[in-house]
RNA sequence: GGACCCAUAGCUCAGCUGGAUAGAGCGCUGCCCUCCGAAGGCAGAGGCCAGAGGUUCGAAUCCUCUUGGGUCCGCCA
């Protein structure tokens, strides 16, 4: 149930009415007309642009189709008044019976807000996907929760979504991380090693070497690297995603699927995605130009296999096997990403840190080129999260050498409230996490106060025990202004579905918290405004129908943040 | 040299497929608890939406250029 789409869809009737009477000219494309909340609350509930973008297809002016569409829309009943304003604009205030509707809509329907715009479209959200060589730093926390959270708010916008998280274990940095665990299971007998350059120095890896002494005993010792460096290779790389699926499970995010690159070589499926590319004659051998400014030291032009990633947006073509023969890493990419689209997912989104924005144009012309345009792939970038305690800038690290763990954050201040401050930002703007400010219990922390304001109506209810809801009067500013911002809730997931935001969902959250909040405190000057009328059971029922819609609304919303809903404060 | 992202109140940031007088928090000034949780609320001051052109009935929003920040730039993933 949208309101807005409701009444869009009676000013949309009205104006195929004054088609049909000849008041507007036949044939007139509405796609442009809008039914949106004001800015300006005396403005009315809803506010129309109909007029406006009409006026010049039409041929006449705005406030003539504004006074006859006006007159149409009146004698609708949920239309309690119509009123012609500015260059054109149509501004509507719904009767009461509307706004007590809702609410009482919303007892009846813990879906609410629920859309079904997603059609059962399959959309296949990576995101994540780090090299399997330790735990998941800060850095990643921000991508995790975003990804998590987006698909959350895409599958109650109605899409069927998959959780997907790509294994990075087919490079180079595997064979580091193999040897590096080799140093440790070296230390797990008592011998004296040292870390060279180019190994991982973490003492996470302790316990992976000590693990890998208990299962093959001294077999390995004083051999050389070719008779174990593959074992070696998967028992590490095992090691590392038992310890990253721990890591997500500790902010609470769940994946449907790991798809492993490593599974791509020796498949086959990298010369079939390329072979695809080929066939659309998208391969071929060439050179490409040296990159314009400084050139690179060892710079030389060189032939090599090129995806014509141009004919698809690129900038420039890309190679996709090196001069050893051996693939790019963009190879298993593009194979990973047809391999999205022959298991039939209708779109594609991809979470990346904003330090491989240099890698979406040629992505989206690989998944462009593979499915012929029809699976739209839509690249989120996460800028970098800079760690604060007290306004000095943090650093900390308790177990990885240099980095700060998301172990560190999630068990310096929680998942709900690591959750919910990753998503106070939209993702392509920077984002600083004071640890200090996180867990402070006040209004200047936004987790705080939607969590307070759920809390609070908790309380409520443990004070009226079971009394079943009435139908609420609204017959107070604060009131109807709660109400208002309730019926704003189903209109406000699908903007934040379409554009794939879920930061606006935190940021509702925090307005309609401050409306409930306002109302509360009404109740202290005005006893009839609040929850619970003493000693009067019937006057308590008709008002803590509003308080109520107001908890299944914050929980839905904080349930697609992936955060837990508070029932008390402490 | 090029690509992508960003620039909005003193500070940190929202701002819907372009809509009316651009919003919130912090900070500042002054108020509100014999209370269902004041861990809150109310009011006030504070703006050339980086700059210049363009499209439009209408631009913080779309396009171009300029300035200033960030990320990245052929065989590392």
């Amino acid at each position: 149930m949208n309101v807005f789409s409701e009444i869009r869809g009676a000013v949309l009737a009205a104006l195929d009415g004054m088609m049909q009477d000849g008041d507007l000219p036949a044939g007139l494309t509405l796609d442009a007309v809008a039914v949106e909340p004001p800015r300006d609350a005396a403005h009315g509930d809803m506010a129309t642009n109909a007029a406006m973008v009409l006026a010049k297809p039409a041929g006449s002016p705005p406030r003539a189709i504004a006074e006859a569409l006006a007159a149409r829309l009146s004698d609708d009943p949920r239309i309690a008044e119509v009123q012609v304003a500015g260059p054109g604009f149509l501004n509507l205030s719904l009767s009461r019976d509307v706004w007590t509707g809702i609410v009482a809509h919303i007892l009846s329907d813990p879906d609410f807000g629920r859309s079904d715009m997603g059609q059962g479209a399959r959309v296949n959200v990576e995101f994540v996907s780090t090299n399997p060589t330790g735990p998941l730093h800060v850095g990643h926390v921000r991508g995790a929760v975003f990804g998590d959270a987006l698909a959350s708010l895409l599958d109650f916008a109605g899409w069927d979504v998959t959780r997907e998280y790509y294994i990075n274990d087919g490079g180079a940095q595997v064979d580091v991380l193999a040897r590096s665990v080799y140093l440790r299971y070296l230390q797990a007998f008592g011998r004296d090693v040292d870390f060279p350059e180019g190994t991982y120095p973490g003492d996470y890896l302790v316990e992976v070497g000590q693990a890998l002494k208990d299962k093959v005993g001294d077999i390995w010792l004083d051999r050389d690297e070719d008779v174990w460096l593959a074992e070696l290779r998967q028992f590490a790389t095992d090691a590392m995603m038992d310890l990253i699926r721990a890591d997500l499970a500790a902010l609470g995010v769940t994946m449907d699927r790991f798809f492993s690159e490593k599974s791509l070589y020796g498949s086959g499926r990298i010369e079939d995605a390329l072979e695809a590319l080929d066939e659309k004659g998208l391969i071929y051998r060439g050179t490409l130009e040296p990159p314009k400014g400084k050139l690179p030291e060892d710079w030389e032009p060189r032939e090599q296999t090129l995806f014509r990633s141009t004919a698809h947006g690129d900038d420039v073509d890309r190679p996709v096997r090196k001069s050893d023969g051996g693939w790019t890493y963009f190879a298993p990419d593009i194979a990973y990403h047809y391999d999205k689209i022959e298991r039939g997912f209708d779109q594609l989104i991809d979470v990346f840190g904003a330090d491989h924005g240099g890698y979406v144009k040629r992505m989206k012309a690989a998944v462009s080129a593979l499915s012929d345009g029809a699976v739209p792939l839509d690249v989120k970038l996460c800028q970098l999260v800079r760690l604060y305690k007290n306004g000095e800038p943090f650093k900390m690290s308790k177990r990885a050498g240099n980095f700060v763990t998301l172990r560190d954050v999630v068990d310096e201040v929680g998942p709900d409230v690591t959750r919910f401050t990753m998503l106070t930002r939209k993702n392509d703007a920077p984002l600083d996490f004071d640890f200090a400010k996180a867990v402070e219990q006040s209004k200047d922390n936004p987790v705080f106060y939607v969590q307070y304001a759920h809390a609070r109506i908790r309380s409520v209810m443990r004070k009226v025990g079971d009394l079943q809801p009435a139908t609420p009067a609204l017959d107070d500013p604060a009131e109807l202004a709660v109400a208002r911002k309730l019926a704003e809730w189903p209109r406000l997931v699908e903007i934040a579905a379409r554009t794939h935001e879920p930061h606006r969902i935190a940021f509702y959250l925090y307005d309609l918290a401050s409306e409930f909040h306002t109302l509360w405190n009404r109740g202290n000057e005005d006893h009839g405004l609040r929850f619970v009328q003493e000693g009067d059971t019937e006057a308590t029922a008709a008002k803590i129908g509003l308080p109520l819609a107001v908890s299944v609304v914050i929980a839905a919303g904080l349930r697609i943040l992936g955060v837990t809903p508070a029932e008390e404060m402490r």
